[in-house]
DNA sequence: AAAACTGGCAACCGCGATCAT
DNA sequence: GATGATCGCGGTTGCCAGTTT
């Protein structure tokens, strides 16, 4: 039923873009505004098939992109949204003034998720590994001027976005673990926080109304700022 | 100095969702 | 409801520059 990619065309000109090419675009859609990628290509002047050109320019011709490094609060804010939505790359960028998706993906895979790994944390599920890492057991015998590695780990668990948009976190103190060092008088705070996003994903929703639900239940509740991601807290 | 390795990023690909007929 | 067209998303790939051996 689908049809062959557009890219498979033969005369249509595949990777890098040139300066040119960028111009036309950029000039088409200043001109005529964004969207019917399909017949753009033509109407442009341009050898790219539609798909080539909405990517291009969404990740990188938009002139409302920041591009530049991530600021420290911009890091928080992925690792927080990712424990919360999963790989939900959009919905993150979306929070995210300034970047793409594309953008938080790549970001997410060559600089946060090793950050996250060098902790001990599976970016995957946002928990401590079994192994806490070795970078971490030194936070942790240094702390502690006795060894305790027989002591209860941290437990820190967060299950990634659930259907219908319902999260549950529950976190422990890790914090109070690492800087404390004494376990024993760490209670472990088990903050059952459960969050529900009116994300129906079973209902017809269009994906603005989901964005919007996402994003004004997120900021309204302000409840990102206060979640103590297990990957933030070792970061401080 | 050169080869091998690594990391970052832009771009591509395939698929599901949605729209149009 | 069936079919085809289009869009948007997330995973993956490939290129290139920088670093290490």
């Amino acid at each position: 039923m689908r049809k062959p990619c557009c890219d498979k065309q033969r005369d249509k000109n595949k990777g890098a873009w040139s300066k040119q090419e960028d111009q036309k675009l950029i000039t088409y859609i200043q001109t005529h505004g964004e969207g019917c990628w399909r017949s753009l290509p033509q109407a442009a002047g341009l050898l790219r098939c539609g798909k080539s050109c909405r990517l291009r320019w969404i990740n990188y011709l938009r002139p409302d992109l920041k591009r530049g490094n991530f600021g420290e609060d911009e890091e928080d804010l992925i690792i927080k949204l990712h424990a919360l939505l999963g790989n939900r790359w959009s919905l993150i960028a979306g929070r995210l003034p300034g970047r793409t998706d594309n953008e938080v993906k790549n970001y997410w895979n060559s600089h946060l998720r090793r950050k996250l790994i060098r902790m001990g944390i599976d970016p995957n599920n946002h928990r401590l590994g079994n192994c806490i890492s070795r970078h971490l057991q030194k936070q942790v015998s240094h702390a502690t001027t006795t060894s305790s590695t027989s002591k209860t780990k941290p437990c820190l668990t967060y299950e990634p976005a659930k259907p219908h948009g319902i999260v549950n976190v529950q976190v422990s103190d890790t914090k109070s673990f690492v800087e404390d060092g004494d376990t024993s008088t760490v209670p472990d705070l088990n903050l059952d926080l459960t969050m529900n996003i009116p994300y129906h994903c079973d209902t017809r929703i269009d994906e603005e109304n989901k964005q919007q639900n996402v994003n004004s239940n997120i900021a309204s509740t302000e409840l990102l700022n206060e979640l103590p991601t297990p990957a933030l807290v070792l970061f401080r």
